[in-house]
DNA sequence: CGGCATCTTGCAAGCGTTTGCAAATAACTT
DNA sequence: AAGTTATTTGCAAACGCTTGCAAGATGCCG
């Protein structure tokens, strides 16, 4: 930097207020400084900057998986807005474990993140404490539920199951059952399915049977879920499973049985990914606001880090119900 | 860090030495200063650290996409096994552009990584002189080809390419097609294709018909293309498609439109994702070392990062054929 | 028991920015 | 023209660690 200064003929706090801030300097020096920036391809140590602003360009957030497409395609989003913005992203993956979360809020503070983004609304009690005590924007996303820690972007899973359960039932089927994964790791999936469950018995109907596994959601997982759920209840005529993957798995596994779908057996799926619009028979689905939550946490942040003002809110993305082949 | 200094009844420089080199102080008070760290609850400011020692824990990881979960679970597999020895992944995405890539290679090289880590072997030229201006391990991944860069990860995509043909060839296929996606943006992908075609024509058939498109590799695609193809030309027996996501449309639409497959055409994908096992049928496919690649990328890493020396290297991972019930 | 090599430890000088403060300059007012 | 306010700039003190160097402590040898 101060080569920079040097050769643009200023000192370096010139230097240094000229590219984070050009509006405090002069358009003239500006310009010379900026001149002098891309003759040397001077490109500022973001360790000495963080060091001393105490705090750094960067976004650190935890996702409970990669492999699982809802979240890259968040992360897509997000990094989109973010990097657009001179926002890095460090990024976490927890594997669904509130330690692992923890660890991963531990060493992200060590770098001062202008904000943390954490995955739904289960943490840990020092995670809570830790992020409490840092003082920065922080974003829960992809849960809707009470008390968030700052602010919270996503949708109700609860209503998301809700609306799977009543259009199983407006398209005539009586007998109905949930199919999920990792119950004891994915709270949202579970959450989708009590919504289900509450709806259906609601309205009048015998309580859904609940078949899961304890692994993630695999088309593997699918198909054998669907197998033991066809010869154990024979008479069940519509399914709703908290993934697509589980959804897909078990169409294959009824094409291998001869069931019909959508005449002998209604299926419904949540995430409306890729596969869901082109298979055969085509698959409906609960659409997640998988890319707007990303694009949406960047904008919040975003918001923030200009004005730098702690506007906390809650924001509600919804979903939607995508109609298709196999109900 | 002098709190723990302190409460530990030693300096500071010591307390630096008993977290970051522990063999270089005596048991007693490393002892003492691990119990003032916990008591404490300390956590080294990463950004003190890394301008001090001008490099950090840190590794800079650049891939094509995130959505493909090709490269989700290589990162996956990378980040546990450097997360293991306190290393943290930056992550970029360059959307399979050189461009983003050199600016993610920018920005990375401001945060003093500890190493660099990009997908394949095409850089634009100032991300290869910044990269060799600042002398740190690189690897490149998922491509195998001349001239390294420094330390290279992957399997041959044209030795893919031509186990794809030999296979088809061997189950008695004659008239071959390739199916691919974005050509242009991916070079592993067309690296495949050639090798097919190679293959083909090396051992006396005609060399096979190519169909592409300018987009990513979609199911909506593969569907897409394989009507293309059975249509433009009805009598081809055997395709390879660059990636089991393509393939998987083709075979959804073989379904509409009730062709046989494997008997009447069969289908070869690259991938070996999740749903290839437990389709209807099954999908034979090549399988990439998608974990083994992080795992491997990690490792060698680690393995520089404590012996300070620079051993460029060159792994071949290989891959399998998955012979399943599409061909 | 003295001399020498080996371990441990503390001192203090950075690492490359940012930013509060004050000085210098410019722009208005009356 | 003097006084007041707003704008622009530079100085220098952090920011919280790491590490070369030297001093002190310990162990081993003849």
């Amino acid at each position: 930097m101060s080569d920079v200064a040097e050769l643009a003929g200023v000192s370096t706090s010139t230097v240094s207020r000229a590219l984070r801030n050009p509006e405090t300097v002069s358009l003239e020096l500006r310009a010379r400084v900026d001149a002098a920036t891309a003759s040397l391809g001077y490109v500022p140590n973001s360790m000495a900057g963080g060091l001393a602003a105490s705090r750094t360009r960067t976004v650190g957030v935890i996702v409970p998986s990669l492999v699982n497409s809802f979240f890259s395609a968040t992360i897509e989003a997000m990094a989109e807005v973010l990097n657009g913005d001179g926002y890095q992203i460090l990024l976490g993956n927890s594997g669904y474990t509130i330690e692992r979360e923890e660890a991963l809020v531990n060493s992200f503070l060590s770098w001062s993140p202008a904000a943390i983004v954490l995955t739904g609304q289960m943490h840990s009690r020092i995670t809570l404490q830790r992020l409490l005590n840092a003082d920065l924007p922080i974003v829960e996303m992809w849960e809707l539920g009470e008390n968030p820690l700052d602010t919270l972007v996503g949708f109700s899973h609860r209503a998301a199951g809700r609306t799977a359960a009543r259009h199983l039932l407006d398209t005539g089927r009586q007998r109905l059952a949930f199919i999920g994964a990792a119950p004891e790791h994915d709270r949202r999936a579970t959450q989708r399915g009590a919504g289900f469950s509450e709806a259906v018995i609601e309205a009048g109907f015998p309580a859904p049977v609940c078949i899961t596994m304890p692994e993630r959601a695999s088309v593997e997982g699918g198909g054998q879920l669907i197998a033991q759920l066809v010869t154990t209840y024979p008479r069940i005529d519509g399914v709703f499973f908290s993934n697509d993957v589980l959804m897909l798995g078990a169409l294959f596994e009824c094409q291998r049985r001869c069931i019909q779908v959508p005449q002998a057996l209604g299926l419904i799926g949540f995430g409306d990914l890729d596969f869901a619009a082109w298979s055969q028979p085509t698959l409906t689905t609960i659409r997640p606001p998988r890319r707007e939550i990303g694009t949406a946490v960047a904008e919040h942040l975003l918001h923030r880090f200009h004005h730098r003002a702690g506007v906390a809110t809650t924001i509600d993305l919804g979903f939607d119900l995508v109609f298709r082949g196999s109900t």
